[in-house]
DNA sequence: TATTCCGATAGTGAC
DNA sequence: GTCACTATCGGAATGAG
């Protein structure tokens, strides 16, 4: 009965911008992190400085979800593609991921280098008495981050997210969450700039969002059978973190 | 992705009755009624003889349902426009339906005569000692009740309704439910023998399952908003029965 | 357009 | 595309010795 908006010429992310003022409080939800990050345990907030804070995601969508968030209000307030056309701001978040990654991966490590054989001779090398002086490397655990923002995000405050690839989470609850982290609607950091004529610039248009669901790790494609998704992603986690 | 099936040039009724063949046994669930009337309790057959049994409506979308089951096998395998199609026939269930308009509105009375203000002076009559001869008319209930056939049953059983019509029920569940009870979906006994044209004949081509949500009483327009339209109909329910 | 169960889809409201 | 809630919409199974 409501017809469809037509389209403007706009950019996505500008019509975006117009609709959701600050009137809605939810998504202002990162403010406070950036504001007063001592305020916040170290379960929630991993480490924070003048620049950044780091925290974990409140609703993961992966069994780690990292978001970085830069403090400068006045890049907080941008749409990432504005906030990374400023080249010294993006080398600066660059670097700081460069950190994160390592802290990321640490995580990984703690959550499963118990139970990976790629981890068997590091484990076995810590267990020696005394330890050698150099471990072997064990898994890489930074090859299973992926870093990068959404490219219509709904909260306010920028936020780079930092995801392992396993998208198992409770907190993924349907077509959306899983392809805002599955299909091109995720924008690598390491894409940035973004060529002008660069399509995910227009994500509703591509319609990233209403893509059939397929699988991350193997490329099964479920449709929109978002349950039969969730159990088999659980079947691949269980797969994936002992490798 | 399933592209939708090209409609073909026949009659919706004859498309759906190839389709609902008697291996589905739950639309076959008319039949232990006109077998064995005998074995139903008088809670649930009003009554039954050699050619009809008259039941409540197992999932009643009115307060008052009733069916009237034709027991001839012939008959009863048939799509109402077809069995229809026979004038003696038809003549036959009309005196039985002319039967049952009467035991229907009968209990309207029972349901309603207490509360109904056009009751009053029947009531008040009843209430003397000795009661007048002749009783005040009271409420034309059987002005209350609507008596016909879906253009496209389900139930194999060929059935006439006879609803009352305050479609309030709690099984009435869904729009289809209150549709086909609310548009030309449902055809009037009256109407029968039914012209060649008629459009009522193609009940899927004209859309009426997917019409508007209106009131039968005030023809309030609820679009698709069945839950509103639920609580209106509650709410004209009890303006009704009351009358 | 039989019911029932499950799940996908859609709109809203949040202060 | 934040969440959480409600509700609408959509398909599939339904029995049976």
């Amino acid at each position: 009965m409501s017809p469809k908006r037509k389209p403007t010429e706009q950019p996505d992310h500008k019509q975006t911008r117009l609709k959701t003022t600050t009137i809605f409080k939810n998504r202002d939800g990162l403010g406070d992190y950036i504001k007063n990050p001592e305020s916040f345990p170290p379960s929630v907030v991993l480490y924070y400085n003048d620049d950044f804070v780091a925290v974990h995601d409140r609703y993961p969508k992966s069994s780690l979800h990292i978001l970085l968030l830069p403090r400068d209000r006045s890049k907080s307030c941008l749409h990432p593609f504005d906030a990374f056309e400023d080249t010294q701001f993006l080398a600066k978040v660059r670097e700081e991921i460069k950190k994160l990654r390592r802290v990321a991966a640490a995580e990984l490590r703690r959550m499963y280098g118990k139970s990976s054989v790629q981890e068997e001779t590091r484990r076995e090398a810590m267990d020696e008495d005394p330890p050698p002086d150099e471990l072997p490397e064990g898994r890489d655990w930074q090859s299973e981050l992926l870093c990068g923002i959404h490219a219509s995000p709904s909260m306010n405050n920028l936020h780079i997210h930092i995801i392992s690839v396993d998208r198992y989470s409770p907190c993924l609850k349907h077509r959306k969450h899983y392809n805002s982290f599955a299909t091109p609607f995720f924008i690598d950091l390491a894409d940035f700039p973004l060529a002008d004529d660069d399509v995910r610039r227009h994500p509703g248009r591509e319609g990233y969002m209403q893509r059939d669901l397929k699988c991350w790790r193997c490329g099964m494609n479920f449709g929109n059978k978002f349950t039969r998704l969730k159990d088999h992603l659980e079947q691949e986690y269980e797969k994936w973190k002992v490798l």
